[in-house]
DNA sequence: ATTATATACGACAAAATTTATCGTATATAA
DNA sequence: TTATATACGATAAATTTTGTCGTATATAAT
């Protein structure tokens, strides 16, 4: 448990790669290839990224990908949610319905385990786990 | 991704439950019935606690289990790695082999989101999280 | 002693989630 | 016009999580 998916690393060897790389753009073939990355996983990857503006995409022939400005002060918290949607340990913790109803009793330790993780997320950004 | 198990939300409400029936031998079954858990994995997940002490268990008719004088002062880390053994976003953190072999780039971004989370979780004693 | 009830524990099956693949569309530089 | 790149939905494969089943052991009560 607690294990961050595929999509999650495969995004921060990426974003690493083109932080490494900002001289150029770079195509998701060439990430793919230097690190054995199945390219269609990175490539829907990469798109979740631009779409959220962490990166920046160009189309056609020497077209690639490029660390945008923000990419620096991006938290891990927008990082991990705009690639896996809401910081959750449980899916109750958003979700509508609660399975056990009137008779949950980890309210309040399921909030706080949370809003810890959260608040952790928060307050670190990609530059700050990169050095 | 990021979320807690069945086994740990199970061993949540019954570390709870015994909490709040401090005074008697409770067994497992009414622990089951009462949050509709089903019996068996919660059987074993109390088992786990039971042996590294978080609860004590009694054998036989009106056996049961009850909070240990440690419960309080365990750490989530602890209690989390009771149930789901060592506390790693990523199984290279602990385990021998790297996929990446050389060309892996996020080995100082892993370890100091690990570190985090893990000094998080070292910090925080089921006793905190219940207030 | 015998019985009923509780924990202990391994093997296996079902379900859910994650991971990977496939097919098609669109943009654009050469 | 062609080749190469991103965009994106549908589906299949693999893995992990979750739940079930069977059996053994301890012990209080009768």
């Amino acid at each position: 448990m607690l294990k961050i998916t595929k999509k999650v690393e495969y995004a921060l060897i990426a974003v690493r790669h083109l932080q490494e790389n900002k001289d150029k753009l770079v195509p998701v073939a060439e990430i793919s290839s230097s690190y054995g990355i199945p390219r269609e996983v990175l490539a829907k990857t990469l798109q979740k990224l631009a779409s959220s503006n962490v990166i920046e995409s160009y189309k056609g022939p020497t077209g690639g990908y490029k660390a945008s400005d923000k990419i620096e002060k991006t938290t891990l918290n927008d990082f991990f949610e705009i690639l896996e949607g809401p910081t959750a340990i449980m899916d109750c913790y958003f979700e509508s319905g609660c399975d056990h109803l009137s008779s949950c009793n980890i309210r309040t330790p399921i909030n706080k385990i949370n809003d810890s993780i959260r608040n952790l997320f928060d307050n670190l950004t990609l530059a700050d786990i990169s050095q």
